[in-house]
DNA sequence: CATGAATGAGTGTTCATTCAT
DNA sequence: GATGAATGAACACTCATTCAT
């Protein structure tokens, strides 16, 4: 039987989780010390290690609370009865969270992840779901569309989910490394570009 | 007036960029030592600072390394005459990157490369110009098939050239998380995208 | 709330001091390293750094701590109501330190301070203020002596307060140098020399 | 049979020992770099080693240097006929080179001499050597002094030599630690201090 | 549960010295 | 003789992790 109740400890998961974020954020994940994280959240060295074994579960545990967002976006995508009201989900809910200047740490410690997918089967495992997953989705999603005529038969559903992820991974990068990229005018390119394919707009 | 020549010595320094960017490709940059490094190079500890003060200095060499090819195919690209050959030769030598098994190793450090910008200041400068420069040419070369009439006049050239760095980028990832990833499909994929647009097929 | 008191802790920090001193004496500070201190403190290298930010640091409280004494001595001599008797208490207590057999590790490292203060700002403060202090009590003292015709008119107090203070330091020198110089004959020697002065018998 | 002249040797040495003793003055032997020492000379590391067989011996070089002038002015002292003379060039010999500021660098060098002493049983050697030379000769020159009655006969003449010797010393270190102190006020107050026990002014 | 003092293997880097040329 | 590239043992210091209290 806890000593603490559940809720408590759920607390003290996400303070650790959210004072490893910011630092991650600001030091890269290899320049954050434990006792960083430690000083942020406020709690003693021990009690950290009551709630995470090590340092690279801290990390693997912020990939994954990183992808729990687009979880509940791909299960939003997925209730749609329509297919496209279920790519308007998730174009929107995607090029939110790129235009968000709240988002910014976050999507910072994104980039970090995914470099640290390389080295940590744990964070790859973390990292190949959140690109299949919602691959597999849009495939399905394309699949149909075509299925409509409203897509050309021609095109590869799998390719072009891929492409449709890396439209958005690249647009992370870029904007990682500046702040002053204009996500507008991307989206509406991209809308544009795609459109041309729909016959459709799909960012609005 | 020095012993080794200035060719003995650029061989020297490969050899360390060689090794150290096998042992980034294994590890990642913080869990290789100098030491793993030196070993893999088969030289001894002082040596290596005769070429390198540090090894951030070594990562931000590896990091420019990998840039130096991408400056030659741009410009290869800009002396081409005609905006459609450019074109090409930027989408050739772009995916035939992607393509080659043999770039694998570089291909995880560049992905690192990308983490390490948000922390290093001269890796930031290294990643952006490796953005930019495509950038520039790319819009510079859409805008003027625009005015040929080839592409939508509509179309945001930078927007544009973003998208088409991201295409890249974001392929880099998936395939870095995942060798199965079908280069070929991906590429056909875009090439069939982009074509729509441009009533062309590029990457041929 | 510290889980050590604050007794303890002072108790860790002697410790350590006390290790160093020891190092210091039979090795200079440049021949001692880090380890050997750990070892000699029966500490760990990691617990040595919750006390000393650095080597360096431990140099500078060694320094600190040798002068520590001297200001006991000093205090003690501005207490007295009465010039002769001040200046009884700080030929005693001076030469006192240069008698003891066991302060010879003290008066080694002593050396090695000054040696030090050259080099490092901080221990150049801390060995002036060891000069400057007693220096400034002498000539005070002095001064008052003349004032009572006990001592030349035509002395300059600065400078013979400096004369006190070289003769100590070059004796501490002489016997770092050697252990048979006979200390007692050189502190009647100086006796009979500034009691040709004082027309009064110091060092008694 | 040697390949350079012996004058073109001991012009190497010296150079080397010039530099040795320039960089010592500046950052102290243990801040100093046998590279420092071999750019500051212009020579070469392998060459560096042709003249002296390690750092030690060059520091062991350097300390015996600084009492070479001391040899001089002992020997020259000894041809003096007369005791008061000998004191004389003694006293003069001395106290010019406390006076002289381009001899700061080497009186600097000078207590750093002493503190390496302590480790190194050839530099003690040495100081020991610088120490005892002019004590005998003094302890010889007090003694005959004394048996003309010119001094108390009741002095220790070893005691006493011991005391002018610290008497330099200690003003060494002081004016090594402040530049600004007034080595004329000093020399003063020593010629006036031992006058009243000569009967003579010394200094002058 | 919670603390924080303590650990110690491991890190990047330096530098006196050597030796093939 | 002279060079300077090369060596590698040693250094000060860090930090993820543990465990007695």
């Amino acid at each position: 039987m806890p000593k603490v109740s559940p809720a408590h400890r759920e607390a003290r998961r996400q303070e650790i989780l959210t004072a490893a974020q910011a630092c991650f954020a600001r030091e890269g994940f290899h320049r954050t010390t434990m006792q960083d994280i430690q000083r942020e959240a406020g709690l003693s060295p021990g009690l950290t290690y009551l709630y995470f074994a090590s340092k690279d579960d801290i990390i693997a545990a912020v990939a994954d609370e990183r992808h729990a967002r687009e979880w509940a976006l791909i299960d939003q995508a997925r209730a749609q009865g329509d297919v496209r009201a279920a790519l308007h989900v998730l174009a929107q809910g995607f090029f939110a969270a790129l235009a968000a200047p709240e988002e910014r740490a976050s999507r910072r410690v994104g980039v970090q992840v995914w470099a640290e997918a390389l080295r940590d089967p744990r964070i790859l495992e973390v990292v190949r779901r959140g690109v299949d997953e919602p691959r597999r989705l849009l495939a399905h999603l394309l699949n149909e569309a075509q299925q409509r005529h409203e897509l050309p038969a021609s095109l590869d559903p799998d390719a072009f989910a891929r492409i449709l992820i890396a439209l958005f991974q690249g647009f992370v990068l870029q904007q990682a490394w500046d702040d002053q990229v204009d996500a507008a005018a991307y989206m509406a390119a991209v809308t544009s570009t795609l459109g041309a394919l729909f016959g459709v707009r799909l960012g609005e």
